[in-house]
RNA sequence: GUGGUUGUAGUUCAGUUGGUUAGAACGCCUGAUUGUGGUUCAGGAGGUCGCCGGUUCAAGUCCGGUCUUCCACCCCA
């Protein structure tokens, strides 16, 4: 037989990794309550005619497929298998596997336009797919802790949003990490200028880069768009000025000539964040952010860890145009992803998981015969109804393997039962970590175990 | 999608220029130890060397394919 395995990019979870997980998604999702938002999810699987273009060419290559149910051939001859693969495709599969939280959720939203009201706050946990290749922070199976404001254009859901990305990582005791800014108008400003109209997209994908390879490298790959490389060199000297934020912008705004309401709407939030919070935030303005998704058109912000090295942990962006795609105009949004997984490695090489995070009873009651066990019986029942996570070792074992059992399980507290304990109804509770010994009533048990005495 | 890389016990890894019965450490199981775990000691189990094919008298070792791992691109959470 085969060697058992799972898919390319997937990965089991075992206890500690899911009661982990499980930590992190309650911190992210209890902040996305404080802010307002409230749950929805969508299905696993779209039509493939939700999904493709929404992405770009390389996009569309990077969703599962799932094929036709039944003779999934049926509907294909052989000259399609001539054509290729873009004819074949669609005959025999319509449904893909979601790619994003967001392209479903604008779907979403103009299916049921009528029934929502405006502004529509939602936030979305589930699994996302790609059909990337792996590597370091990339799986082809992970999730999107998603949150957006739609149906309202308020210079306040930039500063909302802001807000919640540094509780989210308050809360999780995770202070490394720095979140970028950066606007798309003021991108399209910088590319017309630099005489790249139309060629907006490849100017920011190399401008992007600047981190990874230094502005020699980009320099060069955006003298190969032909545009006005003194232009772009400027850029770079402003991209690397360490001044402040608005005098960055000012420097910028002088250069290109143009002053469109990207600028505008950067030195509103910055005046904004400064008047109406004192948290202490790690926040910079970087020109040379670009962010991926086409459909970005307003302010774009990413947060990258500064001590571990796995790409951006959460991004987002106000959109104008997102449910445009599915025919419905006008109405803008603004929205954010936390990328668990990312989050989850950060956090592991960081360790910074909480003891607690690991899950398992607090107490194991061990028995020494029969007897002992049906009168254990009657005690957890106690301990669970008070509201503690017991066990109860369910075999009639040496104690020693018991004792082991709740040792290899890391289980805090063992209460052991014999006899004697039954006669008297007090019972011994033991410290795994120290070994002390308190012995009272099954009440003294409990007040004991919910302070955590020893 | 392009280029490279990895695969031997549950885990981390040895394994010489191809040559008898593939090793170690840790982990696991049993006992020393019939009401109290972690230490120590003694013993034990566990591998068709990722899979398929080829070369050879002989393959864990060489060759090809395939899958997998990790990495660099592309792109991205």
């Amino acid at each position: 037989m085969e060697k058992l395995s799972i898919p390319k990019g997937t990965r089991d979870f075992g206890q500690i990794e899911s009661f982990r997980r499980k930590y992190i998604i309650e911190k992210i999702q209890s902040n996305f309550i404080k802010y307002g938002f409230a749950p929805i999810e969508t299905p696993t699987m779209e039509h493939l005619s939700v999904l493709t273009g929404k992405y770009g060419d390389e996009g569309d290559q990077l969703i599962f497929k799932v094929l036709n149910s039944g003779d999934f051939l049926k509907k294909t001859d052989c000259g399609d298998y001539d054509q290729g693969a873009k004819t074949l495709l669609p005959k025999i599969a319509e449904k893909g596997l979601r790619y994003d939280l967001t392209v479903p959720f604008a779907r979403h939203v103009v299916m049921n336009r009528h029934n929502i009201t405006f502004p529509f706050k939602r936030y979305q946990i589930q699994p996302v797919w790609r059909a990337d290749r792996p590597q370091r922070g990339r799986y082809r199976e992970f999730y999107q802790c998603d949150a957006d404001i739609i149906g309202t254009r308020s210079y306040w859901n930039e500063i909302e949003l802001t807000l919640l990305i540094h509780d989210v990582f308050k809360s999780l005791n995770f202070d490394s990490f720095e979140v970028k800014i950066n606007h798309r108008e003021v991108l399209f400003a910088m590319a017309a200028a630099a005489d790249l109209k139309g060629k907006e997209t490849p100017f920011c994908v190399a401008l992007d880069k600047i981190d990874k390879i230094g502005t020699e490298k980009v320099l060069h790959e955006i003298s190969l768009l032909q545009g006005d490389s003194e232009m772009v060199s400027k850029y770079l000297e402003i991209i690397d000025a360490d001044v402040g934020k608005s005098l960055k912008i000012e420097k910028l705004v002088k250069l290109t000539g143009t002053s469109n309401k990207g600028f505008e709407e950067l030195n509103v939030f910055f005046k904004n964040l400064d008047e109406l919070t004192d948290r202490k935030f790690n926040i910079s303005l970087d020109f040379s952010l670009a962010r991926g998704l086409s459909y970005y058109t307003g302010m774009i912000y990413e947060v990258k860890p500064t001590e571990v090295n796995i790409g951006s942990i959460c991004g987002g962006g106000r959109y104008d145009n997102l449910t445009g795609m599915f025919g419905l105009k006008g109405m803008s949004g603004i929205g954010i992803s936390f990328g668990l997984d990312r989050i989850y490695d950060v956090l592991a090489a960081s360790n910074l998981f909480p003891e607690t995070a690991k899950g398992g009873p607090k107490v194991l009651i061990t028995h020494l015969d029969t007897s002992a066990f049906k009168h254990g019986i009657k005690i957890i029942e106690k301990l669970r109804k008070a509201g503690i996570a017991a066990d109860l070792f369910p075999d009639a074992v040496k104690i020693q393997k018991q004792m082991n059992y709740a040792n290899k399980l890391a289980i805090p507290y063992v209460i052991t039962i014999g006899s004697e304990e039954i006669s008297q109804a007090r019972y011994p509770l033991k410290s795994m970590s120290t070994g002390e010994i308190l012995t009272s009533s099954v009440e003294g048990i409990i007040e004991n175990l919910k302070i955590d005495r020893f």
